[in-house]
RNA sequence: GCCGACGUAGCUCAAUCGGCAGAGCACCCGCCUUGUAAGCGGGCGGUUACGGGUUCGAUUCCCGUCGUCGGCUCCA
């Protein structure tokens, strides 16, 4: 699975949603529609879901061959293929991925029928009885309380079990009728990795063998191709071809250094953004980066979040932790003086930068870092303003995606766990109502996490869906119905009395750095004009028009425009190419008909070619570009 | 953090079994003065991530650290 895909997939809250995800990624490709409902059903009665997962079973069954002593365990579909997870006596190399695929195909020919088989218990534990791990998961079955990725089932299971050639597998199926109808051209083995059982870090390492599989070499062939479409429009590859940003082993993992192009595109990016925040009744404020215990303790960051906070610094005897988050400056700011009901709704803005530790084998790129700016904001409005502020929040952050050519969203919004929450629960219920109302308001297509809120109040998540179909998650808008209370906010109001206000947190690019990841793949570092770094380049054919170049481009640059000239004493189609590698928007190519004629030669970074054109022309086409953001 | 792979010039990558560390691009210099995706020649560039070990000799084999990649796990 590409890393995007595995962010977007990356469950919220156990095995049920990410199984709902892959099924949901399918229905797309296929039918290139977003509707969520019965899409799980779709997959699972699907012919390429058989496929795959008789495929996993024959790659079990060639794997077992392999190495006899093998323990196996589960082997779903999943998007684009399938897996298999086993303990193996040493680990896999990639000449046994070769042998097992070239055995997988053998098997294949060998047009073996698939046998379903509904046995009890009993039988099934002497079936397995060398199989620890099946056992385990018939104890599962019997109980009737967990299917084999630990979701809670409604009723009882029956117990099945699936034959082909000399592998039987515990399995609910269901299966192709006969391997001949796994087409052995359109199967490939991908990769190895290790798996916890049963996604539990406590228990054993496994191996993991991912496949894919398809119905024919066509459709193989065209998943290979979107994997290296993929792999070419990576941030990560495009970063460094580009010149945007770095990391450094010296200044540590997960930190990132922003080159003059990339800090050009991302100071773009953000003055965009303030001066939509400013027309939109935001204050902007500026707080420092670390704080005194004590507040940490009051926030209850501490207790809650320690373990993604950096150790303490002393200072003065005192301990002053590095910001993980930025609520609790915010909030001693709305306590600095005594608020009135008339001073509501504050609308508190700021671009903070954060740190907080991530295990080192989840660092990725810009997408995930260890410290990274995020555009927050916090909002503390009265009970009577929240519907209304709710709306306003959610559609200004969808005019600013928008404002970024992300016209595709998914909204999400998770309620209440009756479990684990804090605050009471009629603000729960209206909160989340408020929530509820803005996105139908909004026209948006959601999903509800049902008790997939934190504790401390419910939220919106929107993810963004890139051009390779792939979504991320950047906005969120979240109540928080347990600092409010920690720190005692209140307001006068009406009747002189103290209240306490609604606060609501929210980020609408999330953070710098991830959006800034999205945002590169999402044009495939082909931004927007008004976001290149360099709009134009001036090509000069020979060197005696690198002075009319330097004249255009003076002139270019009085009307705004970021203008460089290319004055290597290469060729022409050398510099054109350059330019096109660097996705510069706008060739302007000055010979000499163009000096004579006071023109420039205009090609795109799309091989387009408008051609020769007076300067204003162009100028006057520039600017519309950037005025229309494309 | 865990499993596995990887780390050689600014970038992309070679280097047979343990035997003098290379190529292309980029950069610099020179020639060419160019009409819509790479003109030609020359030069510079290395503590082979870092530290230790084995060996007459280590880019190569072993151990540790750091980092990267693919997963897993985590994600207030």
């Amino acid at each position: 699975m590409e890393p995007r895909e595995r962010m977007a997939l990356s469950p919220r809250n156990g095995r049920g949603r990410f199984r709902l995800r892959l099924a949901y990624k399918l229905h797309e490709i296929t039918r290139g529609g977003r509707d969520m409902a019965n899409q799980k059903e779709r997959y699972e009665d699907s012919r390429l879901y058989r496929i795959r997962h008789s495929a996993a079973h024959v790659m079990a069954q060639a794997v077992l061959e392999l190495f006899p002593e093998a323990k196996y365990t589960i082997g779903p579909p999943i998007e684009n293929g399938f897996y298999y997870d086993f303990d193996l006596p040493r680990p896999l190399t990639p000449e046994d991925l070769e042998k097992i695929e070239k055995r997988m195909r053998e098997i294949i020919a060998g047009k073996h029928d698939f046998v379903k088989k509904v046995v009890s218990a009993d039988e099934a534990r002497r079936i397995f009885k060398d199989q620890p791990y099946k056992l385990e998961l018939i104890d599962g079955l019997e109980q009737g309380g967990y299917d084999e990725y630990g979701n809670p089932l409604d009723e009882k299971p029956e117990i099945s079990i699936y034959q082909h050639d000399t592998f039987v597998d515990l399995c609910r199926g269901p299966h192709v009728s006969n391997t001949a109808e796994i087409n052995p051209d359109a199967i490939k083995l991908m990769k190895v990795a290790g798996a916890y059982w049963r996604g539990d870090e406590k228990r054993p390492m496994l191996q993991r063998i991912y496949g894919t599989a398809w119905e024919n070499t066509q459709q193989l062939e065209e998943y290979l191709h979107r994997l290296e479409e993929a792999k070419r429009r990576d941030h990560r590859r495009l970063g460094k071809e580009l010149d945007l940003f770095s990391t450094s082993e010296e200044v540590g993992a997960g930190l990132i250094l922003w080159h003059p192009k990339g800090g050009l595109v991302r100071h773009l990016a953000e003055e965009f953004c303030k001066q939509e925040h400013l027309a939109n009744g935001y204050d902007f404020v500026y707080t420092p980066h670390i704080g005194r215990s004590h507040l940490w303790e009051t926030s209850g960051h501490l207790k809650w979040y320690q373990e993604n906070m950096y150790a303490p610094m002393t200072i003065d005897e005192d301990k002053y932790y590095i910001k993980p988050m930025n609520c609790p400056f915010h909030i001693m700011i709305y306590k600095s003086k005594i608020r009135s009901y008339r001073d509501l709704p504050m609308r508190l803005a700021e671009w903070g930068t954060v740190y907080r530790y991530e295990r080192s084998g989840v660092l990725h790129g810009l997408l995930r870092v260890r410290g990274f700016t995020q555009d927050d904001a916090h909002l503390f409005c009265r009970p009577d303003q929240m519907p209304e502020e709710i709306d306003r929040v959610l559609n200004f952050c969808l005019h600013i995606l928008r404002g970024f050519g992300m016209t595709e969203f998914h909204a999400y919004l998770s309620t209440r766990d009756p479990e684990k929450s804090a605050g009471d629960e009629e603000r729960w219920e209206q909160a989340t109502e408020a929530l509820r109302a803005a996105l139908e308001r909004a026209g948006l297509p959601y999903d509800v996490d049902e008790g997939g809120a934190a504790f401390y109040g419910p939220k919106i998540d929107l993810k963004m869906i890139d051009a390779l179909d792939r979504e991320w998650q950047l906005s969120t808008i979240q109540f928080d119905f347990n600092l409010p209370e920690r720190f005692d906010l209140t307001y006068v109001g009406e009747d002189g009395q103290p209240h306490r206000p609604y606060m609501i947190h929210r980020a609408l690019l999330g953070s710098m750095e991830r959006f800034m990841g999205v945002l590169i793949e999402h044009y495939a570092g082909a931004f927007p004009v008004w976001l290149a770094p360099v709009q134009a380049v001036l090509i000069p054919i020979a060197d005696r028009h690198l002075d009319y170049a330097h004249k255009v481009a003076e002139q270019l640059r009085t009307e705004g425009l970021r203008v460089e000239v290319d004055e290597r004493s290469e060729r022409m189609n050398s510099k054109i190419r350059d330019a096109e590698m660097q996705k510069i928007p706008y060739m302007l190519i000055v010979g000499d008909r163009e000096a004579e004629a006071g023109k420039v030669a205009l090609r795109l970074r799309s091989g387009e070619n408008p051609g020769p054109m007076p300067i204003a022309e162009f100028i006057a086409r520039a600017k519309r570009d950037i005025e229309a953001r494309v």
